[in-house]
DNA sequence: TCAGAGTGAGAACGATCGTTCTCCATCTCG
DNA sequence: CGAGATGGAGAACGATCGTTCTCACTCTGA
């Protein structure tokens, strides 16, 4: 049984379950017997709940970045790159255990009372919105690009996870066409 | 001293303090204190915390329906109606006490908990939705441009959130430009 | 074999939560 | 004036939280 294999275990329930019923709600107890540890192993790994916290923030990170990286990295061209991202977030919303956005969600529960998840929420949002910006430099589109889709990523998963449905993605990617499309100099075919 | 204009200072002092420090971090004490009743008084008017959150969710649904349509019934034209959605928004973030939209801040914290808090999230918004349709109906706009522009009024708000500046409502504002124009069969002219 | 370090299960602790109850001062109305 | 209703301040209650402690048990190494 290895020392980091515990810490992994630990990280990856407190993860599913800080999605499924949000981070205040699951006590230590809870999290202790669904990871199968004792208590005295959980604080010998971690000194607190909130470094909990911020572990399974730096976990749903790289799984959020390696995740979209992979499905861009698929796409042939930089325009399919760009709106590879919303793709992505199709895939996502189909997935049961969608909730929203793991980053939203405990800014909501936490940041008012924690700078330490707010700060991690911003630099993630804002690493996210460095990686678009990427892809657009790549499609040789205009500045103002990036923003425009990162906002409708955004929008496109909050109101995946409130109304329910996964229909917010494809809605997106169809705004993100356009956008594209006239950032890049084409003109935009309207519908007859 | 009314006995629903109590009520009113209870729902008002709840808004302000779940909306500055989260509805679980939120005390029945601190309340009390902030609204200056008596816990007996405050038990008087609501039988729980919960209902109080719910009350607390009315008031804001109905403040952000008036406020918006309010600034929405200034435009001129139908497209500027449109627009003025976002006009709202930047307003809105521009205000030292926005902390996201309180819908999806509740729904992060306790949609997973409480079905009574997810529900009434779903129910504000779609209402905004079918605002935003009404409103692209009388622009004569197609049906999909609707569901486009609400995510990106979603996602403007929780990026201004989250990134602590009120960059977003410009930005989207500006997509929502082309979107509306593309939609509306108007060449868009690319940027030299 | 046996001292000693480490483990697991869970009791215990202090704090805080939502909610109820107690006590007493104040007002009303005849 | 005086009995009864009302309301305020806050103590009290049971539950639950994050965290620590107890204690019996199991390995290890010379």
């Amino acid at each position: 049984m290895d020392i980091s294999e515990v810490r992994a275990r630990i990280v990856a329930t407190a993860d599913e379950l800080y999605n499924a019923k949000g981070i205040q709600s699951v006590g230590m107890d809870e999290l202790r017997t669904a990871a199968g540890v004792s208590l005295k192993k959980l604080y010998q790994e971690f000194p607190s709940k909130s470094s909990i916290v911020m572990a399974v923030l730096e976990r749903r990170h790289q799984s959020w970045t390696e995740g979209l990286d992979a499905r861009v990295r698929l796409a042939a061209d930089p325009r399919a790159r760009l709106l590879a991202i919303f793709d992505y977030l199709a895939g996502w919303f189909c997935d049961d255990s969608f909730r929203g956005c793991g980053f939203i969600n405990s800014f909501a529960e936490l940041g008012a009372i924690s700078p330490e998840v707010a700060e991690y929420a911003r630099e993630h949002k804002e690493s996210f919105q460095h990686y678009v910006a990427h892809l657009v430099g790549d499609a040789g589109g205009p500045a103002y690009l990036a923003p425009q889709l990162s906002i409708l990523a955004e929008g496109a998963q909050t109101t995946a996870a409130i109304a329910g449905t996964a229909d917010a993605a494809g809605q997106a990617r169809e705004a993100a066409v356009v956008l594209i499309d006239a950032a890049l100099g084409k003109e935009a075919a309207a519908a007859p």
